[in-house]
DNA sequence: TTAATCTAGTTGTCTATACCAGTATAGATA
DNA sequence: TATCTATACTGGTATAGACAACTAGATTAA
């Protein structure tokens, strides 16, 4: 169970025991777990070393504490809350989808200066710009227009940007994306943007801007999207502050 | 600076001295903080409990820590991400608007089977249903419907319906409200939302349903709203999971 | 029977310390 | 000049323990 001479900490080793029991469905929604003292004298360690790990497990939402009654398991918005900032092949393959891509445009660009203030980046810095059609099983879903530093992503190709291109910065790159800005809007579509996205003129259409940043808190990307408003709806969980 | 006999934790108030110095702009993104070392010898405290006040602040995302060079303040997703979920009140406030409402109809229903299951009550319980427009500087925003159950904030009233429901909720009733779940979509304005919110028919609305949660994972919520696509964006900050 | 008090449990806060692992710099050596 | 080593610093992990504050149930007293 827990393993005191690995490498991976103690406190992470109960952390993972703790969600595994939750996403197997065996301590479900309002369940109260064991206390803090209880996983202490379990695995003969220190009481500071467990609250670390539900620390974690709170921070992220999958437990909550009660002073003086136990700590309990979160309700079902834990599901909600995983999925946070997800790249669209993610989001579709989420959703029951099968996701694809239709390259439109992939070129390098001199930034200007609404760019250049979205990516931190100098007026006339080199920015690729990929446009591309999003598509879930086959049907377009959406318009994206994405730019990024190419001094980030300088090894970034036409193959790449077909497919996945977060999966690309994190797993080839080995950046760490961190979070996300948006803006959605409700809009119709335009003439361009109908005949692309098999929509009728005037159709609703959910525009969504979005700027991308890394771990270190350089920005990785700004993107513009249109998603057809019959295929697509935007879910997303929000913590009262 | 930190008094160590006041009833406010100490971790608590080094994490308000720190937050102010970054609200204020002494320390700027990217500046280093003085270490947990320092801090503990300075005011004299453990180091433990330097480190819980440093974890809330990373946790909260104003720092970023980094393993033997120091601890460094986040770059200016702070702001976007102490948004969160807000009333429509906080909301337009924020973006500088003077929020009003309108009050359309106030009265209690009985649970339909649809928003039984949203609001986890049962079929036939009271709920109260609130129609508001919703103004920013006078003008219309948003057609807001509200089910809220009954047993939970008894002491509703059509006078509360006319200003902040999350302001009563919280400090009339003490409830913490914790999360929502929202989905939104694009859609267009239909003849009665056209009317009430006085733009054309076909005109882009921005379609929100949300389900708020109490702290305990109550539901205290589950509204339809309709915003003006003209008029409003919503913005929102995601974490990558 | 009701109210007050006690007990045993819970989380919350804090202490003091030790060691690990990464980072950066300065000095020594080849 | 480049490389290596030592040192000092940083955050990361973990220990063992103490006391505070809350909760819920049991016991005692009025």
């Amino acid at each position: 169970m827990i393993n005191k001479h690995s490498p991976v900490p103690i406190y992470y080793q109960i952390e993972q025991s703790i969600k595994n029991l939750i996403d197997k469905g065996d301590l479900k929604p309002g369940d109260m777990i064991p206390s803090e003292r209880e996983y202490a004298e379990n695995y003969q360690i220190s009481r500071m070393t467990v609250r670390q790990a539900i620390n974690n497990l709170v921070n992220d939402g999958y437990l909550i504490r009660q002073k003086g009654k136990g700590t309990f398991v979160a309700s079902q918005k834990i599901e909600q809350k995983l999925l946070g900032l997800t790249s669209f092949t993610e989001d579709m393959k989420a959703r029951g989808h099968v996701p694809s891509t239709l390259l439109l445009d992939f070129k390098k660009i001199d930034a200007t200066n609404e760019l250049a203030v979205n990516l931190n980046v100098q007026m006339g810095d080199a920015l690729y710009e990929i446009k591309r059609i999003r598509l879930a099983d086959g049907f377009p879903m959406a318009l994206e227009t994405n730019y990024m530093p190419v001094q980030l992503v300088h090894h970034l190709t036409e193959e790449v940007a077909k497919g996945s291109i977060y999966q690309f910065v994190e797993q080839r790159l080995g950046l760490e994306i961190d979070y996300a800005t948006q803006e959605l809007e409700s809009s119709v579509a335009r003439e361009t943007e109908s005949e692309l996205l098999n929509i009728a003129k005037g159709a609703p259409v959910l525009h969504i801007k979005r700027r991308t940043f890394l771990k270190n808190g350089c920005p990785l990307e700004f993107v513009h999207s249109i998603y057809r408003g019959d295929r697509y709806k935007f879910v997303i969980d929000m913590h009262r502050s």
